[in-house]
RNA sequence: GGCGCCAUAGCCAAGUGGUAAGGCAAAGGUCUGCAACACCUCUAUCACCAGUUCAAAUCUGGUUGGCGCCUCCA
């Protein structure tokens, strides 16, 4: 299993620190609001790797946070006139929900930054005891950067290329670092903030000490991978190492992945241009399956363009996974051959073959675009190669290697048993009898009827196939 | 200004040295009472220029175009 590494810039063999088990840690949303298309793109991704590995049968220890104390929380609280823990649990609730219908797996566990207030400033003491931080007069811990030696290895910068204007100080307003490129630790509470009591000030965490702090108490000083979207890179995961690895004086992670971005239109999402779409939107005109399913038709660590059209691309092709399932399904119920036959033991053979495909691609940095290619070529051998002659095992067969496959990929291509109401059935009836009388306008009134009730009839040598849209 | 990425058919998208996967869409055809499904057929020399090599979409240099990070934005 290889993996592209940022750190090192090169697809390196994926050894885990535990021989079979896996720690894993990736950054998730702040929760002001709903989570958008663009937050789904990790989450959905590192959940495939994670099915992966899971198939391979590694034990994953698979950590994501929520960031739920942040300005634009309290921001939100205010204008709501409600208490932070309002706003963020609220949106914790629905992301969750957002999960579920991305077929997102829950995390082993999703820490909150709030609930982990101690650890971080016990982290931060610690810095300060080795000097790689200092307080400042109005109580703001600072990072004190250039003490960390490979400062910028992750995001490949040199220290002194990093441009030193700096917002952080107009925003802070007072020029109270030692150096413009110090990050923020810990500060102060404004006026109706929430805050924690230390020794330093009454006030709250930086963002980067919570990551460093989540991953060090669920998954240990040393991790195996830690992954987020690629904005990440800079500033945040490299002040998350250079506080790790200050702090517990060992490597931090030891794979760095990131996905790229979702552009909408070609262009980078965003309120101001009005091409924000929340999960929930799409959920709105989709089975988030989709939205899943057109993500992972594209390479992770490049951009992704996003639009209505390619929505329905994505809706068709998987479209013809599920249909292929389906029919495969149809014919299960209805063969009489019990008995697999030689030549379909040799077809069964054959087929593997698709199975081992797609896990080459996946093992080469979970290439999924290749592996999905992969599972439509094992379409078309079983559209090729099954018929109401083939046995059960047979059917069985391929139809577990489909659902194995697509269940890597976080896709649930069996439908759940539906069932007609009775007036349906009899609709039904009613036409395949006017057909036998050749009445098709009879059978076509019909078939229009059920049409208007999202009923999809097929007629197929074995008998009417249905299904709803 | 600094660092970095990308450019493959109408659209999306794999492919990092040996002669272009897959999907969607369109067209023609087979099957079907029709339709749908499925199947068959058909669609590219890989932005441009120069170079390295027996051989390049794949390596090197340049040009053009697009994008990202350097702003607590996944």
């Amino acid at each position: 299993m290889k993996i592209y590494n940022t750190l090192t810039k090169e697809k390196e063999e994926f050894r885990p620190i535990e021989p079979g088990k896996v720690r894993m840690y990736v950054c998730g949303p702040t929760v002001y609001n709903l989570i958008h298309i663009g937050n789904a793109r990790p989450m959905i991704f590192f959940d495939t790797v994670r099915r992966y590995m899971e198939y391979k049968g590694l034990k994953v220890n698979y950590v994501m946070n929520f960031t739920d104390v942040d300005d634009k929380i309290i921001k939100e609280a205010i204008e709501e006139g409600v208490e932070p823990s309002v706003v963020s649990e609220r949106y914790i609730k629905e992301c969750k929900k957002d999960m579920e219908g991305l077929q997102v797996q829950p995390a082993t566990i999703h820490p909150k930054a709030t609930e982990e207030i101690s650890g971080m400033q016990e982290m931060i003491q610690t810095l300060i005891k080795k000097e790689h931080a200092y307080v400042a007069e109005d109580g703001t811990v600072y990072y004190r950067t250039r003490s960390f030696k490979e400062y910028g290895k992750l995001s490949h910068r040199n220290v002194d290329d990093l441009r030193t204007g700096n917002r952080a100080l107009q925003v802070t307003g007072v020029d109270q670092k030692e150096d413009p490129l110090d990050f923020v630790l810990w500060k102060p509470k404004k006026e109706g903030e929430p805050f924690w009591k230390s020794s330093w000030c009454d006030g709250r965490p930086g963002w980067h000490i919570e990551c460093s702090v989540m991953s060090k108490k669920y998954l240990g000083d040393e991790i195996d991978i830690h992954a987020g979207g690629e904005d990440l890179v800079f500033p945040h995961h490299e002040n998350e190492i250079a506080q790790s690895e200050a702090a517990n004086e060992k490597p931090f992670a030891r794979y760095w992945m990131h996905n790229a971005f979702l552009n909408i239109d070609n262009k980078k999402m965003s309120k101001s241009l009005g091409n924000f779409f929340t999960v929930r939107d799409i959920s709105e005109k989709y089975d988030l399956q989709v939205l899943r399913f057109f993500m992972l038709q594209a390479h992770y660590r490049s951009p992704l363009n996003f639009s209505a059209e390619l929505m329905e691309a994505a809706k068709n092709s998987l479209e013809r996974i599920v249909t292929a399932t389906d029919n495969l399904k149809f014919l299960l119920k209805h063969t009489k051959a019990k008995e697999i036959t030689k030549q379909e033991t040799k077809e069964i053979k054959e087929a593997e073959a698709y199975q081992k495909q797609f896990e080459e691609a996946m093992e080469d940095d979970f290439n999924t675009a290749d592996a999905l290619s992969s599972v439509f070529e094992l379409i078309k051998y079983i559209n090729l190669h099954v018929n109401e002659k083939s046995s059960e095992e047979f059917l069985i067969t391929l139809l577990e290697e489909v659902s194995t496959l697509m269940n890597i990929c976080g896709i649930v291509v069996e439908k759940k048993e539906e069932s007609l109401d009775i007036y349906v059935e009899q609709l039904i009836e009613e036409r395949q009898a006017a057909r036998k009388e050749k009445d098709f306008k009879r059978a076509d009134e019909i078939r229009d009827i059920l049409l208007e009730k999202g009923i999809v009839l097929e007629d197929t040598r074995e008998g009417v196939k249905w299904k709803k849209v």
